[in-house]
DNA sequence: GGAGTAA
DNA sequence: TTACTCCAACGCAGT
DNA sequence: ACTGCG
């Protein structure tokens, strides 16, 4: 197998077959099946994929590092499977597949894992067998599970040393088919309102699917998860109180109105996560979940499709990290609200 | 995508 | 060697 | 207990 360098694999661009990474310091990564095409309508392949990720590593990896990782894999891409080979899911009753081609892995094998991947043996439900969750620790881990077909990487709210004390609220606001222009006000009137009430300071970044997710970084070691989801909740009832016309908290698709934006506090929880920062979506257009600087939020001019696994990277280059600050902004929940 | 097993 | 088969979450809320 | 949702 072919041995490149970063730079080579980055120059070279090689469009097939398997090569082995060298990553410099002794690690090297197997990736394999370069040309399968993982974006059919715009040609991107794996190997695209993995160029992104090594290109942005730098940038990403601090939005990841010691977290452990729920994992969707989609090994054949994001090709949806042919009607009626849809499945459901294996712990209600039929096969594991979901409707766009991915499924959930969260176990790995830390015998049959290469040494430089983590695992962490977590139990997440009371009796529930404990799982081995892959735990984000270097470059060399995250290339080898996108190898396995990991487009977005989702990582917990809590780093492996505090478990259960996220280091940053997430509210996630999702519009479905409420207008653009909607989710724009209301991520301006939440971080206003948040700002206001509770002097807390909170970034936003475009999901990259639909949406935008707004994160409110803490102390590490600091809160726990209820604490979190108890505040979250109050403060996301309070917000929908003040901007009833384009905020919802109802969560079935079948009774929200149209034009209001869900605003999702639930993912506030030990086990569950959101794209991080720069991961790529399973998404027609390989989008990028991407950090924006709160002046061009309320300019307004920007779209999500703007940000892509093309566009993203000389981007980058260009302005650098917009969320620099997230891990050097500590805030505490304030002790009454 | 990869491990395991049958041919 | 190739050609298969088999495997692969979690948690909340509403009903 | 089961379903919808993310």
């Amino acid at each position: 197998m072919d041995k490149l360098t970063t730079g080579e694999f980055l120059a070279n661009r090689p469009s097939s077959g398997d090569i082995t990474l060298d990553l410099g310091a002794g690690q090297a990564v197997e990736l394999t099946h370069l040309e399968k095409v993982y974006w059919p309508d715009e040609g991107f392949t794996k190997g695209d994929l993995l160029r992104y990720y090594v290109s942005v590593a730098d940038f990403i990896m601090p939005y990841l590092q010691d977290r452990p990782a729920i994992l969707k894999r989609y090994p054949n891409g994001i090709r949806p499977l042919p009607a009626g080979a849809e499945v459901k899911r294996k712990d209600r009753g039929t096969d594991f597949r979901n409707r766009d081609g991915g499924f959930f892995q969260q176990n790995l094998d830390p015998a049959t894992v290469p040494p430089f991947v983590k695992t962490a043996l977590l139990t997440t439900i009371e009796m529930a067998h404990p799982v081995n969750y892959a735990v984000y620790t270097n470059l060399a881990t995250l290339l080898y599970l996108v190898n396995l077909g990991t487009i977005a990487h989702n990582p917990w709210h809590s780093r492996l040393e505090n478990l259960d004390s996220p280091d940053y609220i997430v509210f996630d606001l999702d519009p479905h088919v409420a207008p653009w222009e909607n989710v724009v006000q209301l991520a301006l009137a939440v971080r206003d309102t948040l700002l206001k009430e509770t002097g807390l300071t909170c970034f936003i970044k475009t999901s990259g699917s639909s949406g935008l997710h707004l994160f409110v970084p803490l102390e590490a070691a600091r809160h726990s998860y209820e604490e979190v989801a108890t505040f979250a909740e109050k403060f996301a009832g309070l917000v929908v109180d003040r901007f009833p016309k384009i905020a919802t908290l109802e969560r079935s698709l079948k009774k929200r109105e149209p034009d209001k934006v869900y605003l999702d506090w639930l993912q506030n929880a030990r086990g569950k996560a959101v794209a991080a920062a720069y991961t790529v979506r399973a998404k027609p257009g390989a989008t990028v979940s991407m950090p924006l600087d709160w002046s061009e939020v309320e300019k307004g001019v920007f779209r999500l499709a703007d940000f892509t696994i093309e566009t993203v990277p000389p981007l980058l280059a260009k302005r650098g990290d917009l969320w620099k600050k997230l891990f050097s902004t500590p805030q505490r929940l304030p002790a009454k609200f």
